[in-house]
DNA sequence: CAAATCACAAATATAGGAAATTATGTCATT
DNA sequence: AATGACATAATTTCCTATATTTGTGATTTG
């Protein structure tokens, strides 16, 4: 994005401070599901885990409250935000608003610099799909990586930064989801890579209305295969509800 | 929103610990434009003015940079984040998206509940609308918060948790630049009276093109005031751009 | 002589450890 | 079986140490 020199190839800027980076790592281990849903994020655990102090973890678990990844809930530690069947439903429909609007903004503004980071990202991302076809078991972070890098250049041209930050909170959210459902079982790998095709050929082609249809759809049919039975149980453990009024005295 | 009684009147949880408390009261400060965009926010200040230690500070301040309000970058601390005139405009789009997709969705499952929800929060609202036109250029955080319930109740039935948040931080973010036009001069008032009245009256008879026609030009008609020349200085202080690379030493 | 460079001191940010407060689990008692 | 007291575990908070940035003035260089 930014055009300078750094240390990373991808572009990305490596992060300055421990707490950035036990950001990133605790933020990654969420989103693979290594941490479920509704798990304890016990403190003295990650301490030990991630390498580091209280207050470096709090202020990452903090930051990861305001994404809407962990809960806070009081006096009582931080733990993995529960999923739900409706979570996933709230969260497939408002990326679809999120990325065909975006989609749309982008094709109206759309550059040659646009063009060409749509059909690199898409050549990335095919040339990987043909691989990981002969062997759809595997799980591959190459492939997620192109997955999103493309639907991320989709959008790239839309000129909204608050847009491509709600949109990039969905996608994660809707990783997750994903990961769970890999954990199950040997996930049908879906065969999108049709789909990609049809979205690349809408954008090129400047198609607004197939662009929006075949994307929704899409999106919509990858969400579906994540809602299978077992993967989601909508209750987390049932918390008694807390004293209310009372427990307010702080000395001093 | 949960039906529980609690020690607030107005419904909201009483922050359980510190550090909520704290995030409450700076985001407040922030919106309010007590502190004014691209200020340090220097943690021996803050310590000060809040009593609290550094690490309850970093904490809130952490939250707060997720939702947008506060930048951190690397190794030089927290500063409020930046006003432009793009970012009122990208803010005002995206809040008219929100906000009118919302109200839509609110129709479609509207029932009693909804409409005296609405009903009551109009009520609110014109009984201080009435009031402040006498004197238009008090500030009146009641105004303000009816103003706000009113919005949210209208699009309180939409059913879906993501789209009130984002909506949610949109509206706070709409509402620092108000603030911050405050602060230059006394502000004409804009006389919404009217255009208050033609959404909840759109709204009662379940109008959704008239509906969304009105909010629309409720919210950019808001927004265009605030576009005083002087109020924002689209860039802050420059900075120097950060030696690439090097500076990556820790001991252990 | 001006501008840039460097070294040093002060200010500030970041991170670690420990104390204080609150929640949780266990076991005896009613 | 329910209640209450106690011990233990976990969370929240503060204080202190280290590392980094920033400001100041002297020195060198063009």
């Amino acid at each position: 994005m930014d055009g300078l020199i750094t240390d990373e190839a991808d572009g990305s800027v490596p992060p300055a401070t421990l707490t950035e980076a036990i950001y990133g790592r605790i933020r990654k281990d969420i989103l693979l599901g290594l941490f479920k849903p509704g798990d304890k994020l016990k403190l003295d655990a990650l301490r030990q885990r991630y390498v580091a102090s209280v207050n470096t973890l709090r202020e990452t678990l903090s930051r990861l409250v305001s994404e809407g990844l962990v809960a806070n809930e009081g006096q009582r530690g931080f733990t993995v935000v529960p999923a739900s069947l409706a979570d996933l439903q709230d969260i497939t429909e408002m990326r679809t608003l999120l990325e065909c609007h975006a989609a749309n903004l982008s094709l109206q503004r759309a550059d040659l610099d646009w063009e060409s980071r749509v059909v690199a990202a898409y050549h990335k991302l095919s040339k990987i799909e043909e691989v990981v076809e002969g062997d759809p078991k595997r799980y591959s972070p190459l492939l997620e990586r192109y997955n999103r890098e493309f639907h991320q250049a989709l959008i790239s041209a839309c000129g909204s930064r608050w847009l491509l930050t709600f949109h990039g909170f969905m996608y994660d959210q809707s990783l997750r989801y994903r990961m769970l459902a890999f954990q199950v079982r040997d996930f049908p790998r879906d065969q999108s890579r049709r789909e990609h095709r049809q979205i690349l050929d809408a954008a090129l082609a400047r198609d607004a209305d197939t662009l929006v249809s075949v994307l929704s759809a899409h999106i919509n049919k990858g969400a579906k295969l994540y809602e299978q039975e077992g993967l989601i149980r909508d209750a987390g453990p049932k918390r008694r509800p807390r004293a209310a009024g009372k427990s307010r005295s702080r000395k001093k």
